[in-house]
DNA sequence: TTGATTGCAAACAATTTGCAATACT
DNA sequence: AGTATTGCAAATTGTTTGCAATCAA
């Protein structure tokens, strides 16, 4: 299966020429409900029938990153793990990670403002919702460990 | 300098033994106010004059991370970070971490426990303060961008 | 004494980089 | 045409591991 591109993202800061490759690598980065590795999105590029480099990866990784497209963590084995982060203008909103499956929920939700504002008054930290992922564990998992 | 310890953290998993090491070793990663890599603190043991062989400190910092009494995060040069969690009982407790300077703000406040109660019902979701850490920009690095 | 911890050096693996070829505008 | 991107292979480097020596109980 081929993935058709269409797409009108910020293209990273290194980022000058728009190519088919991005709007795939793109794509297949949004496909992934959980973070995922180096390798994991190269294999789903295979399947995908649009191999790429390892190299041009990690660069388009780097890239997307430093934008703020992508967000990048550490897995329990030390690799570095990216997941696409939707635009969203509302200052409303977040993402909640489980801790056990590393499901990825877009959350938008007006009580995060209210905590926030309540951080930013009393303790003088703005927070950036930009960035601010939640861990727990979700409500599939819990029932699991019940 | 030589550090005196005064332990009685939660030894690790992994650890059997209470090594005069590891007061070394957790005093110092104490010491820090911000996450700290394995070569940042292996430096800062030799200038305590209580040298440890690298790999000592890589199965230290895996064993204190496992046991949750370190937090273990990924600088932007892809290295592993850690940074010490005070134990605390309570559950308004989590982390602010400055996404400018990096420092690690601990705070104890009731904010968090109607937030993380509405999380919890509304979107099922079992926030963890464990290992709860919020970014954003502290008080001082928002007076030097202004 | 028994079993865990330590440190060295070697091994490993994820990530980065130089460079020539290719693609983009 | 001129500049950016790509991919290969080589280099780099953070992290892990085997093993013999040492230490804790």
């Amino acid at each position: 299966m081929i993935i058709i591109p269409k797409f009108k993202e910020p293209m990273s800061s290194r980022t000058k020429y728009h190519t088919i490759n991005r709007d795939y690598f793109l794509q297949t980065a949004q496909s992934f409900h959980k973070p995922f590795t180096a390798k994991e999105i190269a294999a789903r590029l295979v399947e995908n029938e649009n191999p790429m480099g390892i190299s041009t990866i990690y660069r388009l990784l780097d890239d997307f990153s430093a934008k703020g497209v992508l967000h990048k963590s550490l897995a329990s084995d030390n690799t570095a793990c990216y997941f696409y982060m939707k635009p969203c203008k509302n200052e409303n909103h977040f993402y909640l990670e489980c801790n056990k499956c590393h499901h990825i929920y877009h959350l938008d939700c007006r009580h995060l403002r209210s905590f926030s504002k309540h951080i930013a008054k009393k303790h003088l930290f703005k927070i950036t919702n930009y960035d601010l992922i939640i861990n727990g564990v979700c409500e599939k998992c819990q029932e699991e460990a019940e």
